[in-house]
DNA sequence: GAGTAGTTGGG
DNA sequence: CCAACTACT
């Protein structure tokens, strides 16, 4: 994370503090043991970003180092090798990047080196931000309202780095020995995707989205055949564009905004980014979520594990037009509009009542812009197992959520191009029409699209008496 | 401890 | 109306 040369904390710190002939080294550690959970147009994002970076600093005849290996491995070869050292670095809340930085934390103390550590990926300090219990806020508007009260200037600054401040000659190229392979500069270079990863490409989504979409983000950011949202989800958590700087945009937007309407547009975003911190402050309280609902309860609820059911789900074949192109553009473009993100995860979770956390994990692996706290939060929120959940008895009605935010079908098509010809009565349920209308519009049922795959009435009761028997309980 | 409020709705 | 609930101040 945090792969910018540009308003870092650690790396301004680092610029800072470290003197004269102090010797030091710019390193990434690519381990590949986590990219299981990687999908591949999000190692692609990733190696785009790693090539820009290794370029930026080039240019101050500095190096990105890239090791291959488990963390822990390469800090006990470096401290074997190099003996005390300090490490700066920014951190991260995921439970799983917090057991390592303990770990690392222990090896480089171990030799009495030193640990500074920064939180550069949210505007709030986790854990920051607590009602007047002392407790976390568990529902977000409370926590939005305190966020929002205590909102300074300070939060949004531009924190400066300045490459000059170290000298070039005192870089030390690693050697260590151990079976991790190092490599600098010349990453895989990939063919410019739909997405692509660098600070160039996040800063000119942030400034096209400044330019001319925050204003209008509030009418069109649920309209997923609109190009309404910012699309800088990735690049914010690659940290290729820093969460201040989207904030200070806004807030900049929001002081020049004339309407009322294009600063109630800007105000609606700013909320976007703060469920984003609340959701990372909900993982910080509670890193038993990568294994468990945030109401234990629901966890004794008896999800289905239809592996057919499951299959059609990912692939897009539910004979529910509006989850179909929702899948096959995840699985194409490895992105998802939200609205369409919601509309797929509560079909999976209600519809066909199959466990959360095989959703999560299926996000996870298509997502480019994959963020844990996001990622958990919003699939729990769907399943109503999260915190300030949909109550388990709204249950979305994938028809109504279709013909609401996708009134004539052109979403739809542009992902199911079988379905071209449809008029926008049947583009939503296209297996009402009888075999003449089929004919007529080139779709056969069965055939060329599939017929639902469960009646949407019938399911939902089922569910909704499942989740009473947990309430009751 | 009482009063208020609660992202994204549906039948 | 739903079915009450809980979180929060």
């Amino acid at each position: 994370k945090d792969l910018r040369l540009e308003d870092n904390r650690g790396l301004s710190e680092f610029l800072s503090k470290v003197s004269g002939s102090c010797k030091f080294s710019l390193i990434y550690i690519k381990n590949e043991n986590t990219f299981n959970y990687f999908g591949e147009k999000r190692i692609l994002f990733l190696n785009n970003t790693l090539s820009e970076l290794e370029a930026g600093l080039t240019s101050y005849n500095l190096h990105l180092q890239l090791i291959r290996g488990k963390s822990t491995d390469v800090f006990n070869s470096l401290i074997n090798k190099y003996g005390q050292i300090s490490l700066y670095y920014n951190k991260q809340i995921e439970p799983y990047c917090i057991k390592r930085d303990r770990l690392v934390k222990e090896i480089v103390e171990s030799k009495n080196g030193m640990i500074c550590d920064f939180n550069d990926s949210t505007i709030f300090e986790p854990g920051e931000i607590k009602n007047d219990s002392g407790e976390q806020y568990k529902v977000y508007t409370p926590f939005k309202k305190n966020a929002l009260n205590r909102l300074e200037k300070n939060h949004y600054v531009n924190v400066k780095t300045d490459l000059n401040l170290i000298d070039s000659g005192n870089e030390v190229i690693v050697e260590i020995n151990t079976d991790s392979e190092i490599k600098t500069g010349k990453y895989e270079l990939i063919e410019k995707s739909y997405f692509s990863g660098g600070r160039k490409e996040g800063l000119s989504l942030l400034k096209d989205f400044y330019t001319t979409g925050i204003s209008e983000y509030k009418i069109k950011r649920d309209i997923p055949s609109v190009n309404g949202t910012s699309r800088l989800s990735a690049h914010l958590h690659f940290g290729t564009v820093s969460i201040r700087e989207a904030l200070r945009t806004a807030v900049t937007a929001l002081e020049k905004s004339k309407k009322e309407s294009d600063a109630a547009g800007i105000q609606t975003w700013i909320n976007e980014l703060l469920w984003r911190e609340f959701y990372y402050h909900i993982t910080y309280f509670n890193p038993q979520l990568i294994s468990e609902s945030f109401r234990k309860e629901y966890d004794g609820l008896k999800w289905s594990y239809n592996e057919i059911h499951f299959d059609k789900w990912s692939k897009g074949i539910t004979g529910y037009p509006i989850v179909d192109a929702g899948m096959r553009q995840l699985n194409s473009e490895g992105w998802l509009h939200n609205r369409v993100r919601m509309i797929v995860a509560m079909f999976l979770t209600k519809d066909l009542f199959i466990d959360w956390r095989l959703g999560e994990k299926y996000f996870a692996e298509k997502l480019i812009d994959l963020d844990f706290a996001s990622n958990n939060g919003g699939w729990q929120w769907c399943a109503s197992t999260g915190v300030d959940a949909q109550p388990y008895f709204r249950i979305f009605n994938p028809y109504l959520q279709s013909k609401k935010f996708d009134p004539d079908g052109s979403y739809i098509k542009k992902y199911i191009p079988e379905l071209k010809d449809l008029p926008p009565e049947y583009v939503h349920e296209p297996d009402l029409m009888n075999e003449s209308e089929q004919r007529k519009f080139n779709v056969i049922i069965d055939k060329d699209y599939p017929r639902r795959m469960v009646d949407h009435s019938k399911v939902r009761d089922n569910v909704i008496s499942e989740f009473k028997k947990i309430s009751y309980n």
